[in-house]
Formats: structure tokens, C-alpha cells, sequence
DNA sequence: CTATAAACCTGCTGGC
DNA sequence: TGCCAGCAGGTTTATA
């Protein structure tokens, strides 16, 4: 479930509230929620230690500990990062409870059990971390750099969107945002976009990821900030899940179509299928003929 | 390489 | 009301 902005949120409410805490204790309702290492031994390692940063890298939070050690965190489709007050029952679905010095837990939570902890040292990352596309929201993410991760790639763009060697973070609700926004058709091959369009598109995609971050991040479901609060993004999203509903933009009815195992949203007025010519974002309309 | 499917899991929703 | 098919924010692995 959670992209790039529902991590984002999540891991700066942990950023004023971890760091300098010390992990008292750790319990584990679900062994293979800890991957690389047997639970008891996942506990004694990080028993004791202290969190000195909360970071972030693709869909990845990542706690540093006082050893130089990383807890890396993945929610995957269902996972959440919750805040235990010590009179609080235990909340559903809890896998790793993480008991903090000041009496509060953190509890890892998740229903569908696809998310893992783990613990790893800096130069010793999981083999996922050395393929991770460009974070979209660093200043190196320029234009030219999307042109070149895009090139090459033959393949559906909204698949490639969501390839992480390609470009970090995006998920199945900003790629449909991002593509809307900058009214390129999902299924265009990423290859054959002009240096126009992935310049928009650029642009959709710092623009979807900031607004769902500004909004706490996308809830349908499952996603929870650290208080157990639903994000509101949802109510903010142009094309995700908003399938015969009229565009925000032309009234058209937004369709859905599987992309690379994926539900698809898109609308067929603004995001044309074939060319880049009368585009339905109401700007690049005369570049066409200069040459 | 690209592409597609399956696996990992459980819960929720909508249709009949 | 009850049951079942289908769907869900992700990634990895296996197969063409």
C-alpha cells in the first residue's frame, strides 16, 4: 500500500518522536515478518539500542541506531507503523512490537503479512538498495535525468513508472496520477516520449508525490499515519479509482485498464493513446510543426 | 531484455 | 442474510 508519500509522512511524525529513544525490548508475533535473522536473535541486536535518525530511501524507512546499524522497514501492501500508547490495548494485526524507554511501543502492524523488518549494516544493505532508481523528489531528479532513466525502455511507460531501478518511490496510485497530470497515455512506450512530454511528466510526478505527501498520503483502506490516523489524499486524487466518474478536466469518463498486472486509471480525452498531438492538457499545442 | 504469471497473505466489497 | 468471485498501496521469482 504504502508509496513514497505514505512512507514520507509516516517517517517524519517518527523523526520527532524517535530519535534519542532507546529500544527496551522486542517481541515478535510473526517470525517471518523479520527477514535475514531468527526473531530472538533480530531481538538481542536491537535491544538496547538507541535511535539517532529516521530516514527514508524509495519505499524503505529506515532507523539508525546508535551502533551504525540500520532498521529497515518495507510495509509492502498492508503494513503500518504504529504508535502504542502503554494503556492501549495492542492494536490489530500486530507482527513486531518494539518497546521504547519512555513506556510507548511502536508496533509494526500488518494483516496481510507481505511487509519485513530488518536489521543490516550500512555497507551491507539488502541486494534491492544497489538497483533503486533517483529519489523523485532530490534536486538531482532533473528532466534530463528522467530522460535518461526513461531511455531504452520499450515497454508501457506506466510500467516503467513503476520499475524502482527506473525511478524511486512511485506506486500504483502516483503513477496513474502522475501520468494524468501530465496527459501521457499509460500505455505509451516510455521510449517514445518527446522531450516535452517527459519534461511534464516530471513535473506530474513531483506534483502527485508532494500533494499526497502534504496530505498525509493516500487511505482507501489501510494506511495509517503513526497516530492511526487515515491520510486524505484520496479525496484529492484526479484519476485513481475514480473509474466512470467524470475528469476533472474535460468530463470524461475515466476508464481502467490492467497495465503490467495493475489496475489503471486514466482518462481517454486528456491522455491520448498514440501520438503526443492534440493533447488534451490544453498547452503544447503549436510545437508540433516547428521543424 | 520484455512480458506475463504466480507467489506471498488476509480482509473487504459487490453481485447474485 | 449468505456465499463467492474479485480486488487491494508491493516485490520477488519463475517461465516464455
Amino acid at each position: 500500500m504504502p508509496e513514497l508519500p505514505e512512507v514520507e509522512f509516516v517517517a517524519r511524525q517518527l523523526r520527532e518522536t524517535l530519535p534519542g529513544r532507546r529500544i527496551t525490548a522486542v517481541e515478535t508475533r510473526w517470525e517471518r515478518s523479520i527477514q535475514g535473522m531468527e526473531p530472538a536473535e533480530f531481538a538481542a541486536e536491537v535491544s538496547g539500542r538507541v535511535v539517532t535518525q529516521v530516514g527514508r530511501r524509495a519505499k524503505y524507512l529506515l532507523l539508525t541506531l546508535d551502533d551504525g546499524r540500520l532498521l529497515i522497514i518495507h510495509r509492502r501492501m498492508s503494513g503500518n507503523l504504529l504508535l502504542w500508547a502503554p494503556d492501549d490495548p495492542e492494536p490489530l494485526y500486530t507482527r513486531v512490537v518494539f518497546t521504547l524507554d519512555d513506556g510507548r511501543r511502536l508496533a509494526y502492524t500488518d494483516p496481510r503479512k507481505f511487509g519485513r523488518v530488518a536489521l543490516a549494516a550500512p555497507d551491507a544493505l539488502p541486494a534491492a538498495f544497489a538497483t533503486l532508481g533517483p529519489e523523485p523528489l532530490e534536486d538531482a531528479f532533473t528532466p534530463a535525468a528522467l530522460a535518461t532513466r526513461l531511455a531504452g525502455h520499450a515497454g508501457a511507460i506506466k510500467a516503467v513508472l513503476l520499475d524502482q531501478r527506473v525511478v524511486a518511490g512511485l506506486g500504483n496510485i502516483y503513477a496513474d496520477e502522475a501520468l494524468f497530470r501530465a496527459g501521457i497515455h499509460p500505455l505509451r512506450s516510455a521510449a517514445s516520449l518527446t522531450a516535452e512530454e517527459i519534461t511534464r511528466l516530471h513535473a506530474g510526478i513531483q506534483g502527485a508525490l508532494t500533494t499526497g505527501i502534504a496530505h498525509g498520503g493516500t487511505t482507501f483502506g489501510r494506511h495509517r499515519d503513526i497516530y492511526n490516523e487515515a491520510g486524505v489524499n484520496l479525496e484529492h486524487v484526479e484519476v485513481y479509482r475514480r473509474t466512470g466518474q467524470p475528469c476533472l478536466r474535460c468530463g470524461a469518463p475515466i476508464e481502467r485498464i490492467v497495465v503490467a498486472q495493475r489496475s489503471t486509471h486514466f482518462c481517454p480525452h486528456c491522455q491520448p493513446p498514440h501520438p503526443a498531438s492534440s493533447n488534451g492538457g490544453s498547452q503544447a499545442r503549436r510545437s508540433k510543426r516547428a521543424k
